[in-house]
RNA sequence: GGCCCGUUCGUCUAUCGGCUAGGACGCCAGGUUUUCAUCCUGGUAAGAGGGGUUCGAUUCCCCUACGGGCUACCA
């Protein structure tokens, strides 16, 4: 099919994958989906100085955790490949060759030393130095050598740039680039730059390589971050340049800090107490996956930041977001990241987990802990007791040690709300008068508590508080009948001796 | 500085010229519960400012302000 939907995410292995990145992966993926399309990985290491040696197999470790591979990727190539900036030096030099012979490009030999000085001449005087129309003829390039010396030049392996021909005061400089978020975008390529296409490193810079692979790649749609903006209009000119159909472009609005200003940097992380990657980096900083989170949940988060389907509903499976996204109610306005909100989306996709679902996250952690659970219909009513108490799964063995061990310690101050005169003598009944069956109904251990409160003039509560104490250490649990059932009244009574012994 | 993009409750957002401006997070209050959490009910709070266009602007246009991005042999 010639007009089939291939969209590509295409990071920079320059460190971890942050926040910004993987909403424009996600974004890319959903679109991809949504049209029975391709979504393609594609690694843009073209600057080797900045690349970094693990960032690409992070890069599709965070993809995988988070449930988002691509269809074709340097691990899984397709038709395409390689699917490496680094790989393709030889397509990049085919085409920059082809650029200079048509007279859109041209070979530049200035000193990065000489155009700073420019740079610096210009600013002293208030004005700004472009390497352009205006400047480009006094400047060290084959436009001003011509063909003889810029040939001796080459042969004699000067160092050299090539740079494109933004325009040349030939029709007018203004050009209109559509964009599906955002609709024309006019832009003066009369203020633009000759942007240098190919380094003199012999690599491609990025707006080369770029245009050069979506095309070849058959990209049909540039999903990407809004910092791209400004270059769109050199793109559109690049396409146009070799005389290629460009595929259409989104323009993603840019993820903010919580508080502050700027953009969502990889360092917020850290600074504010909130994952900013997906998981750890390095064996230092930690993940959404270390904190405790699920991936349908930074999914979900993610996707609603920067656009939504217009409905009241924000739980979205990622089925549901796939049928849902419109690359049309993409927002035009940047979004701050809010930390408090990802925490609440975390919660809600916890609370819709199945049992069984919850159950098996439950056993992992059980298990991590060095217990095991071999009765199934245990591990379920565990599980249901304390989902609804659950934020993030690192919370959760918090709530279940409970069932597996016995309190090390009692909280003081609730023993001070609790404990009164007539306590120990209510406890020893309560030891007297639990069956010791394996099996006990709540009905049954109701009424038998209730009665025990009663025969001492106390209300029901003035029981609990102190049996909830002396079982799980503190005031804060599950209910606490179903709590007595699940652990057999046998280990209750144990815990109480325990703690008569214990306490005072 | 120049260029580009943007601007609705503190935050994420709905509204495709008719608005008593809706929802969610957060926060506050109340209720349910033997506790905490969950859950339920209610409250809090907004279209940057100024000009137009129009019978009518949050919605369309312009200016200003503010925010963001880009301005590298980074991506």
């Amino acid at each position: 099919m010639a007009n089939s939907v291939r969209v590509r995410f295409a990071p920079s292995p320059t460190g971890p994958l942050h926040i910004g990145g993987v909403r424009t992966a996600l974004y890319n993926y959903l679109y991809a989906r949504k049209h029975n399309g391709k979504f393609v990985l594609r690694i843009e290491d073209t600057d080797q100085k900045r690349s970094v040696d693990r960032a690409e197999e992070y890069i599709q470790s965070c993809l995988a955790w988070l449930g988002i591979e691509p269809d074709e990727s340097p691990t899984h190539p397709g038709n395409f490949g390689p699917y490496r900036q680094s790989e393709r030096r030889d397509v990049y030099q085919k085409y920059i060759l082809k650029l200079v012979k048509s007279g859109l490009a041209y070979y530049a030999f200035d000193t990065a030393e000489s155009l700073e000085k420019h740079r610096k001449n210009h600013e002293k005087n208030g004005k700004t130095f472009i390497y352009n129309w205006h400047n480009r003829m006094k400047l060290n390039n084959s436009l001003v050598l011509g063909e003889k010396k810029t040939k001796e030049k080459l042969d004699d392996e000067h160092p050299y740039v090539v740079r494109f021909l933004m325009w040349d005061e030939k029709g007018s400089s203004i050009y209109n680039c559509p964009d599906s978020v955002r609709g024309n975008v006019a832009i003066d390529c009369k203020l633009l730059d000759d942007k240098i296409l190919y380094k003199s490193d012999g690599m491609p810079t990025y707006h080369f390589a770029n245009v050069v692979d979506d095309h070849l790649m058959e990209i049909s749609h540039v999903i990407r971050g809004e910092e791209w903006l400004p270059s769109l209009a050199l793109h559109l000119k690049l396409y146009n340049a070799f005389g290629w159909t460009p595929p259409d472009f989104a323009h993603l609005p840019l993820i903010l800090k919580p508080s502050g200003k700027g953009k969502l940097s990889k360092r917020d992380g850290d600074k504010l107490g909130f994952p900013v990657f997906p998981i750890q980096w390095e064996g230092g900083i930690t993940g959404y996956k270390e904190e405790g989170y699920l991936p349908e949940a930074v999914l979900n988060f993610l996707a609603l930041l920067g656009w939504n389907d217009g409905g009241e509903n924000e739980i979205f499976s990622l089925e549901e977001l796939i049928s849902l996204f419109d690359l049309k109610r993409v927002h035009h306005a940047g979004a701050r990241f809010d930390p408090e909100k990802n925490k609440w989306f975390n919660q809600q996709h916890v609370q819709r987990l199945s049992v069984s679902d919850f159950s098996r996250l439950c056993n992992a952690v059980i298990e991590s802990h060095g217990f095991v659970v071999h009765d199934e219909n245990k591990l379920n009513s565990i599980a249901m007791m304390i989902q609804p108490r659950i934020v993030l799964t690192t919370g959760l063995w918090r709530e279940l040690v409970i069932f597996f061990e016995r309190p090390k310690s009692y909280d003081e101050k609730a023993l001070k709300k609790v404990w009164k005169g007539k306590t120990k003598s209510l406890l020893l009944s309560v030891v007297d008068i639990l069956p010791q069956e394996s099996e006990v109904s709540i009905d049954l251990l109701k009424n038998a508590m209730k009665k025990i409160a009663e025969d001492s003039g106390l209300s029901l509560g003035a029981l609990m508080g102190p049996l909830r104490v002396v079982i799980v250490g503190s005031l804060s649990g599950p209910d606490l009948f179903l709590l007595i059932k699940t652990l057999g009244t046998r280990e209750v009574i144990k815990r109480i001796q325990f703690a008569l012994r214990a306490i005072k």
